[in-house]
DNA sequence: GATATTTACGGAAACGTTTCCGTGAATTTG
DNA sequence: CAAATTCACGGAAACGTTTCCGTAAATATC
């Protein structure tokens, strides 16, 4: 029942405190016989070191955090698991906040995290148009930030890991009008986001190039599903497109409910597209044609990123890297040709 | 550029260090008009605790650790989602750990989480027969365990959370049997995982009461999911079942490939009931039937629990106590009669 | 009005590490 | 072989809190 600290290794080995640290540490100025002897006692007695000492003294956490807005789609999911994969190897801890989109939670949880319970902090941001002067504190007090996805892009410098939005909207516009479509229909996201933007901006531009639609049809969507659902059925009924293309998923889900409900049938009446990173697209009924992002990728890169900015030796935070990856597109009998 | 510590505020202040942090906990020793200084000065200033100064000294460190196989499907998210909005209203932060079903990584992880790097742990276990003598390194240093979904059966001691496996299982059997199904396969979990188990022995002991099927049909996976598809294509050929229970929505969903590469049809051919908190289960082609685990739930009754241990006065962790909480069952077209 | 209690605060120890500084002994150097 | 360097380790300070113990003044008690 004794706790057991490098004191009371100390003591059992007849040696110094300092003596028995460095030892742990692999340090070189301590013979190879008494490295093996505190070694193998550390090991018999089940030593593990006190990480809020460690952390104390030493100025470093072995851990990161990694907020972002919620985990009601599989994005998130494979984005943590990418990151993950990096933190497990390098031996670090993974602190998780979400912030429900609530920018003051996202404001507080970055200030708390501000005094040093964390090396380093993954942000993917709840709303972008905000201000953004919290984000100071974390580079006041030395802690690295990456963001991904869901980046700030008003802020010049910093580290940002996103996907090729804009040109993805445009793949996927110009995969509509090759389908047949004649009047297409673009389903924003909620919060006035910068995915969102640059994904429409993709959307409006492939339109006046590739499209004879003459005006854009959009419907913001609101968090309210049930106002969603309703808004999109009246849109449909009233205008009447022949294409669909939703920024994410949720809304991609709520059209299907749609259709089903007015008896559109896709993709014979009305096709779909989405940006998507849903596993069981393939499966459904019909199989969803999205654009989906590399999500894993994006967590390993976000994580990589960070621990370059951790392991830097001098901390000037100028440093500005937008490191953008590939989505891809997956056809479905959504948007097939009949 | 000055760290802002307790010291700095107490020299600010004209005030004692021991003054200053009795006013920030709000002690009922320190007069009001002092506190107030002190709150003013510390908004002002922005000050936030060092939380490993106050880990080290008070031995607690708001902090609890999730341990979970992965996040592959979308129960563990929910589970996540369920704990988060627990640990948020008190205050706690969340650490997140993958064993990706490794039993080693497993035992590690505990045994370092074990040094007071948290004040508790929820864990589902990633394999259930192995040895489980590491859980008492946690239980040697005072920090308190609970378990959900995957659970310890042969551990006596202990707080577990899980929802009604085995009733669900036939409850899952007898809507086949209802349905017209006259053999009744099981796909089995990969792992000899307890939920597995238990969830095998609801559908054998269903088999028995509602069926006329003489013999039960069992088909062990593996977590290789292309061995595991052509050992079911080689089931469903052979053996010719008319209905299907998936234990695990990996199954579900790997069935319905099966399904589709030898053009059996659901329901008309084969009737697919699942263990599954699938999101999109209604937009499947065919939609699933779903046995539907409380999987937010579960994470929050887990977080719940955890913290009746966490601020337990005595440190008796005899406590021996099992919460059920009940699956409910989602019909698809994938069991209609037709 | 002398003693007991409360109030409001200060000083210092303690939490378990890491690391700076020091120091004899052993080894190398010129 | 004296001086310089290296080796292997010990002592103690420091990280930023919390809390035990003390205490002078203010208030309460009989």
């Amino acid at each position: 029942m004794n706790k057991i600290d490098i004191k009371y290794l100390a003591k059992e080995l007849n040696l110094a405190i300092s003596t028995v640290s460095r030892a742990l540490r692999d340090s070189h100025e301590i013979s190879a016989a008494t490295k093996a002897k505190v070694f193998a006692l550390a090991e018999q007695l089940n030593y593990e070191p006190n990480p809020n000492a460690s952390g104390l003294r030493g100025q470093k956490t072995k851990m990161i955090a990694v907020v972002i807005p919620d985990m009601v789609n599989d994005f998130f999911s494979l984005v943590i698991s990418g990151i993950e994969k990096i933190t497990q190897s390098k031996g670090y801890h993974i602190l998780l906040y979400f912030t429900h989109g609530d920018h003051e939670l996202e404001v507080s949880f970055i200030k708390t995290l501000a005094s040093g319970r964390v090396d380093g902090v993954l942000l993917s941001m709840s709303s972008e148009n905000n201000n953004r002067h919290y984000l100071g504190e974390l580079e006041k007090k030395g802690i690295p930030l990456v963001m991904f996805d869901r980046v700030c892009d008003t802020l010049q410098h910093g580290v940002k890991v996103t996907s090729d939005n804009y040109e993805s909207a445009i793949i996927a516009t110009r995969h509509l009008v090759d389908a047949g479509c004649k009047k297409i229909a673009y389903l924003q996201v909620p919060k006035n986001i910068s995915v969102g933007k640059v994904r429409m901006q993709g959307y409006l531009d492939a339109l006046k190039k590739h499209s004879f639609q003459t005006a854009p049809l959009v419907l913001e969507s609101t968090n309210d599903n049930e106002e969603t659902f309703e808004a999109l059925k009246q849109m449909l009924l009233r205008e009447k497109p022949d294409g669909i293309f939703a920024s994410i998923e949720k809304l991609a889900v709520i059209c299907y409910r749609v259709c089903e409900k007015i008896r559109l049938k896709i993709p014979e009446d009305i096709k779909v597209i989405s940006f998507s990173n849903l596993q069981t697209a393939s499966l459904l009924n019909p199989s969803l044609t999205t654009i989906t992002q590399p999500a894993f990728d994006i967590g390993e890169t976000a994580a990589n990123e960070l621990f370059n900015l951790i392991n830097k030796k001098d901390k000037s935070l100028a440093v500005e890297r937008n490191v953008v990856l590939k989505s891809r597109l997956v056809k479905g009998r959504s948007t097939a040709r009949y």
